[in-house]
DNA sequence: CATGAATGAGGGTTCATTCAT
DNA sequence: CATGAATGAACCCTCATTCAT
């Protein structure tokens, strides 16, 4: 409660002029955060960045985390869009394909803002109590299971939960540090070969 | 260079009471850093918790950086020790029993100081140019691309260096998060399902 | 003068619509000093709590001192209608039960929003140039001395001015010290006593 | 618990060095406190007056609170000396002597330091739970209400401890108000009239 | 006349680091 | 070599006030 205070944002800015405003903070932020880091990332830059002076961050969010988390949660939302879209695609194909074009997903979804996603999932666990990386990653747990929970019958007996941590797990262990630490695996020529293998990896696993 | 010189510790602590405090610091500093976090793990505190003066501390290592430097060295050997000792027990057995012994070791070297760990994770990638955590994920990397090659004919054919990045970031990702977010899969009781699990991935994606 | 623009407020409120805005703004300060204390009164939140906005707080008063001034003045009143009261009371009595009203008087004077006088009292000083507290303490003690000058045969021979400003201070300094400091002596068992001994005081110091 | 670790000093201050530090740091609150009231009394500017830097001021004083408090602590010594040295003439001589020799040591306590006893007589009341005026009020509600005992047979039938809270406040009221906004009751001139009168008002309300 | 978004000087405070003793 | 007093840049944040809408 008295933490929730501190990473709330402060107004749900109702004005046209205001909602530019908490915009440019969070875009700041997330530039900011890339740019210096999260610990040399102080308010008063972000709100240089954002052209906007410190008394008007103040007023919108109450606390640098609090930033930190509407930067967490735009990246949620985007990472999340990515992922739905290819669960939409994924629910008539068999599974095979399926596999690949979901951990297709993962690594486009990583490579959204990479150099963003590597700072936050650093910093994120700070933030406990708020909506972090992980809660969506939970998110995506439940859908990797309910995928998984439609194509029971032609898998090996699994328990779909602890599968769905095995795969969703390594897979994101997988693309983050090949996004965060190799960026060759990445390169359009080994790209499709790391896919391959991640897909490998999880329908051997599974079928 | 300029940057190496405030992250290597300052003199070679030949003595024997030197040597003493030099470990006093590093113990202290890996203490402060898990009961107050990387931000509020200040130099005096550190100093404090040492039993040493803030002058000495400064005697000893040129900078807050190099303290932590030098606790995520010895992280790494304790880890890197549980890794090898399993390297060496695997030598000798079946791949199937030597796959289930590595993924245990990387459980447990996850397991020597959680939250130590955790804490050096987050805050390792802003210690550029040290060896930081992943640099000792490159030498995992080699002693199972090593093993991989031990092993080649039992397997289906396979890019060992590829597969060994495969097999060990995915091993990686799920003992990491298992350790940072999920202690309840790391229970006693749900341990061995884990390690089992994990087991197969490795098993089923290799033969 | 300059001085003087920043404290008066700024327009007469002619309208009711007006007059009730800066009734509202009044009585927000009142309480925001008293809830609050002087440093945490902020104008916005003043505002807040009269329901009005920040901008027509500004068009009312020109700064928070205004408003504190305001305040005084309403307190000031307050006090002055009850010690008038008093003071009509008195006129036709002895002189004996006339002190001993009088004395009351200046006890429930100070009662009449203990929290607020206090509040005002530490603060008063600061905003010099504004008829403060200390001036309706001269209203008092000009009514007290014409009251003595009244009773002057029964007196024994005294210089009026000194006589009224030792009797007023030190009534007012008992009864500011209990109302502040020493609620104990203010209960409805100990009120009596402490009156009784208060016109004491007086009464042999003047006969 | 919480609230005293931010108004009690920091450090005790061994050696000479740090000593001179805490002795220039309480006279440089004493004197802004005189020159910018408390409001606009900061910290940085406490120690640019003192000549230390903002990070010695904080070595020793966690915060604004304490500085004011070791402040008032002094003050209070100071004025209790004075009250004490008069209790001890007044031990050998007769009442009315004695009576006159105490009003005239509370108009020298309050004249100690005027400026500076009017503005912690203002913002004592902030700081509750530390040391306050009030407290050394208390010791001298107990000196003399021992004085009181002491000559409990020339007096009128009295509650010694009640007298003592009429006496000590009328008389601290009045030399109160006299040193704050009335200096023209204490010139050379009117000193030794104001002594007599208030003189007369204890004496004739006790005997 | 009302609104509330925006301002920015300035406040309290911390902490890595230096250096006289 | 040890000590710990001293430093001051930098940080987070508040609040009285203005002004475009």
């Amino acid at each position: 409660m008295a933490r929730n205070a501190r990473i709330k944002p402060r107004k749900h800015a109702s004005q046209a002029r205001s909602r530019a405003t908490v915009a440019a903070l969070v875009e700041a932020t997330a530039r900011v955060l890339v740019r210096d880091g999260y610990d040399q990332a102080s308010t008063n830059r972000i709100a240089e960045v954002a052209g906007v002076s410190i008394g008007s961050l103040y007023q919108y969010f109450p606390s640098k985390e609090a930033l930190v988390v509407a930067v967490i949660e735009r990246h949620r939302r985007e990472i999340m869009r990515v992922v739905r879209r290819a669960m939409a695609d994924v629910e008539t194909l068999p599974i095979k394909p399926a596999v690949r074009r979901l951990v297709a997903a993962a690594v486009d979804g990583h490579r959204v803002n990479p150099q963003l996603h590597r700072v936050l999932a650093e910093h994120t666990p700070h933030l406990a109590g708020a909506p972090n990386l992980e809660a969506f990653n939970a998110e995506a747990h439940a859908l990797f299971q309910a995928f998984l929970d439609r194509h029971r019958e032609e898998l090996r007996p699994v328990d779909t939960a602890l599968a769905a941590f095995v795969c969703v797990t390594s897979i994101e262990g997988i693309t983050h540090t090949a996004v965060v630490h190799r960026p060759d695996v990445l390169s359009d020529d080994a790209l499709d070969a790391l896919v391959d293998e991640a897909t490998q990896l999880v329908l051997r696993y599974l079928l």
